[in-house]
DNA sequence: ATTAGTTAGTTCGATATCGAATTAAATCGG
DNA sequence: CCGATTTAATTCGATATCGAACTAACTAAT
């Protein structure tokens, strides 16, 4: 016997991507009311990498390493680059790439950024049982590994 | 004994929200790049929405289901409206709200996405098995739901 | 070496999204 | 009944992101 009205449930595959579109709307804003003013995400993230990684890198690279385009990072850089938060050279051992450093004052702004999210995270960890991050990591994991295996298929 | 030169990991919560971010947009340009030119998923959700649960909504509530602001909402309507997908009305109760409601275009809209994006769903269902979507979908759900208690908080 | 193909970075145009601020209408307390 | 507060929708300005198209430079194959 079918229950007569209830309204067709979206594909499990669509309700996963859902849930995680929210999640990421939700959690991105959370995070840069806190960044100073003009800071983003996205602009703390390359900082970040830097500041965890140490080293320099090209840009395609680091679009790599965040998985957006070429053009997205471009866009990024020359923001972060703009505020002095980072510098670009010319790579002499290929005329078509370039060498991205992060510069003290980003290493700065960087700690800044840590110190403003800290609270953040904090309250996120009261909130979120830390067995249940540790739960959803690897399949989380296992996910964009395939997704981003079949991007490039 | 501590490993030296190991560069500090990301704290659990911060790797969390950055794989939910790729797989986020990872999908998102997946679905995007099937559905008709100028068609967005944001778009489309609203349309599937109207499909989905039939009846009539106020912008509000359709912010509020989508989890966007009513800004976003607002703009997500006027391109739907411009081409010409949804309708919306006053509402003659609350000289404040407007009634939104899908078009047969809208409909017909909505039924080709469906179809477009369909293969792309199976070629995904190919890749992640569906226990592993089983296995994640109740952990993000209870995640979503403590972002969004939080947020009003 | 010349050509074809690939890769790095950029520019352009479009959409989504947010926060701040505005206007209009409803609601509520006194 | 009226001022204060809240709510609905919008407008404005900013950033992120993508896809398409472009230039420059490297690589490989003949």
């Amino acid at each position: 016997m079918t229950t007569a009205v209830s309204p067709a449930a979206d594909p499990p595959a669509v309700q996963l991507f859902n849930e995680i579109a929210i999640i990421e709307q939700l959690s991105r804003s959370r995070f840069e009311r806190v960044l100073p003013p003009g800071m983003t995400l996205s602009q703390f993230g390359v900082l970040n990498h830097f500041a965890r990684l140490g080293g320099e890198y090209a840009p395609a690279a680091l679009a790599s390493a965040f998985q957006v385009t070429r053009q997205t990072m471009t866009n990024t850089l020359q923001r972060l680059e703009t505020a002095g938060l980072v510098a670009l050279r010319p790579d002499p051992a290929d005329g078509r790439a370039k060498i991205v450093t992060i510069t003290p004052l980003g290493a700065a702004m960087r700690a800044d950024c840590i110190a403003r999210l800290a609270p953040v995270l904090a309250e996120l960890d009261a909130v979120i049982p830390a067995a249940d991050i540790a739960a959803l990591l690897p399949g989380l994991r296992s996910l964009r590994q395939r997704l981003d295996a079949a991007r490039r298929a």
